[in-house]
DNA sequence: AAAGCCCCCAACCGCATTGCC
DNA sequence: TGGCAATGCGGTTGGGGGCTT
């Protein structure tokens, strides 16, 4: 097995029928007082004098298994085999269905920790589990499949903005970012946007709803300086994996027959659908996970200070609920930090661990349900609006608030989410207020119709194109609504900021004011709009 | 049927951490 | 407090078997 292993003479713990027997031992010169110690499978001869050795010593002292039971392995070697093939209780065979969807969970919150996901799964060893995964990373690799569920994304990055600087998802998220392929050696993150929990923006994933679609390879953020939102990151015009644009990605997909959902469907969401289990998802790994996602990646030129990041989850010190400390740092990814929001019903809290993360975690929980405090006797919602509160809530109130008549055009995205008033918006009311149906149809079409990869794949492209969603929705709302009240230009503009709106204006006039925002913010998008099967043209 | 290829997984390696003296 | 051994952990390897040609 081991590529150092050297074949020598048999050894005498093998059985007569072994399959080492007959190939020659992996023997090598032990440094065991001159004993020489085997490697290479185990016999089950040897694994008889283990079991029997462990049932009369215990576990434990594996350097003296070989002096007291003359077993030719290292202790090393034999606590290997012991806990991963001969201790009780262990679970032989494929895994579930449950337990392929735990390990993309937990890895999705843990990453490579792969003695951590096994402490979540009963009768698996680490091993197992990382093989299963490294087995997951090639296949999904060569499906040319993101390597998380879609809506798992958009959990993991709202878990990890959670509890920035803290989560463990270094490793986590590197592997996301090579998992498709898509090394990022050098990536320079000097202005990592991260949309702080500003009061003005009790529930911020509706700016993620805008940025849907803002997926690898051209994934710039377009976030005018003039909206406030901090500045850290550059991106360079590399690949970056899907996973960082689900970054941006926000949604609540907690009830799928809920307005949000439907909201979701009009602005051309997907249904998440997982190739692995044939089946359609339910927004949302878990029905009780909701999601606040605060990260844009940024490629503005108006930041200095490159900082050189290995993952921008990690830059941010979280200062309070509501900001976070930009200062970049190296964060020890040993530090991890599980969620800080709810945790799946199914994954076991992380509480019990015993790590450091779980003081941290409960910290973040304390603080958080303070904040979750001060929010509900300020703006008299539940806390569950706040927290849980579906990033399509405030999407929806964004197209409230904008079609608003006393809603000036031309607002910065500040001003309309400060018009928001975060209350529950019902389905009835939203669509009242605002025709989704009529675009609704267009996009749902395009993303349900199919079946399988082939849907995750459209899904993928239509969220790796910032002009899928923008185009086919976002700005097709816009356009409807501003030929009522205005220019599609200040449509657009109130909506990504004033910053944007000399840039719309100034190409609006040769073109579309879609156009033009593609222009401008996309600009390095070949063929912005042409795969687009989304209609461009603005409603008259 | 044989050869080549590919995938899976058991096991090893090296580093980090922990515990003990 | 430092050194050493034991243990934990994650990355990597390569053999075996299944599949394809």
């Amino acid at each position: 097995m081991g590529g150092s292993s050297t074949t020598e003479s048999e050894d005498g713990v093998l059985s007569a029928d072994s399959p080492m027997s007959n190939d020659g031992d992996n023997i090598s010169e032990g440094s065991n007082g001159g004993v020489v110690l085997k490697k290479g499978p185990w016999t089950s001869a040897e694994d008889a004098i283990l079991v029997d050795y462990v049932k009369k010593h215990g576990e434990g002292n594996w350097n003296a298994v070989q002096k007291h039971s003359g077993l030719s392995r290292c202790g090393k070697s034999c606590h290997l085999r012991w806990a991963n093939h001969l201790r009780p209780n262990l679970k032989k065979g494929a895994f579930t269905s449950e337990e392929e969807q735990l390990i993309i969970e937990l890895h999705a919150k843990m990453g490579n920790k792969w003695a951590r996901m096994a402490a979540h799964l009963p009768g698996r060893t680490d091993n197992e589990i990382k093989n299963y995964w490294n087995t997951r990373v090639k296949r999904r690799q060569r499906a040319g499949l993101p390597l998380y569920p879609s809506e798992l994304c958009l959990q993991e990055s709202q878990q990890q903005h959670s509890s920035p600087g803290t989560y463990g998802g270094d490793k986590g998220c590197h592997d996301i970012l090579q998992s498709n392929g898509y090394e990022t050696p050098d990536v320079m993150f000097d202005s990592c946007n991260i949309l702080s929990y500003a009061p003005e923006f009790p529930d911020i994933s509706a700016s993620g709803s805008m940025f849907d679609g803002f997926s690898y390879p051209q994934f710039y953020s377009f976030v005018p300086q003039s909206i406030g939102f901090q500045k850290h990151t550059q991106v360079r015009d590399e690949p970056m994996s899907e996973y960082v644009a689900n970054e941006a990605l926000l949604f609540d997909r907690t009830q799928p027959d809920s307005c949000d959902n439907k909201m979701s469907q009009s602005l051309g969401l997907y249904f998440p659908y997982d190739p692995e289990h044939k089946k359609l998802l339910p927004f949302g790994v878990n029905q009780d996970s909701h999601f606040m996602s605060n990260v844009i990646f940024s490629a503005s030129k108006h930041f200095s200070g490159a900082q050189k990041l290995e993952l921008p989850s990690l830059q941010y010190q979280e200062m309070g609920f509501g900001m976070w400390d930009p200062a970049p740092q190296s964060v020890d990814s040993t530090v991890q930090s599980p969620l800080s929001g709810p945790l799946p019903s199914h994954c076991p809290s992380p509480q019990s661990s015993g790590l450091l993360e779980d003081l941290l975690y409960e910290a973040k929980a304390l603080r958080k349900s303070e904040y979750q405090s001060s929010m509900t006797t300020s703006t008299n919602i539940s806390p569950e609006d706040i927290t849980y509160s579906s990033a399509l809530k405030t999407c929806s109130m964004e197209f409230k608030d904008y079609i608003d008549p006393g809603s000036p055009p031309g607002n910065s995205m500040e001003s309309i989410f400060n018009g928001c008033t975060p209350t529950v918006t019902t389905e009835s009311s939203l669509q009242r207020e605002m025709p989704v149906h009529k675009v609704k149809s267009e996009v749902f079409d395009q993303t349900c119709i199919l079946d399988g990869e082939r849907k995750e794949i459209l899904n993928q492209s239509a969220r790796s194109r910032p002009d899928a969603i923008l185009g086919s929705c976002w700005v097709k709302q816009s356009a409807y609504f501003s030929n009522q009240q205005g220019s599609v230009t200040n449509a657009i503009a109130s909506l990504l900021g004033n910053d944007l709106r000399t840039e719309l204006e100034n190409t609006s006039a040769s073109g579309s004011s879609t156009r033009a925002l593609g222009s401008c913010t996309w600009n390095n998008m070949p063929a912005v709009y042409q795969m687009s099967e989304l209609p461009w043209t603005l409603p008259k």
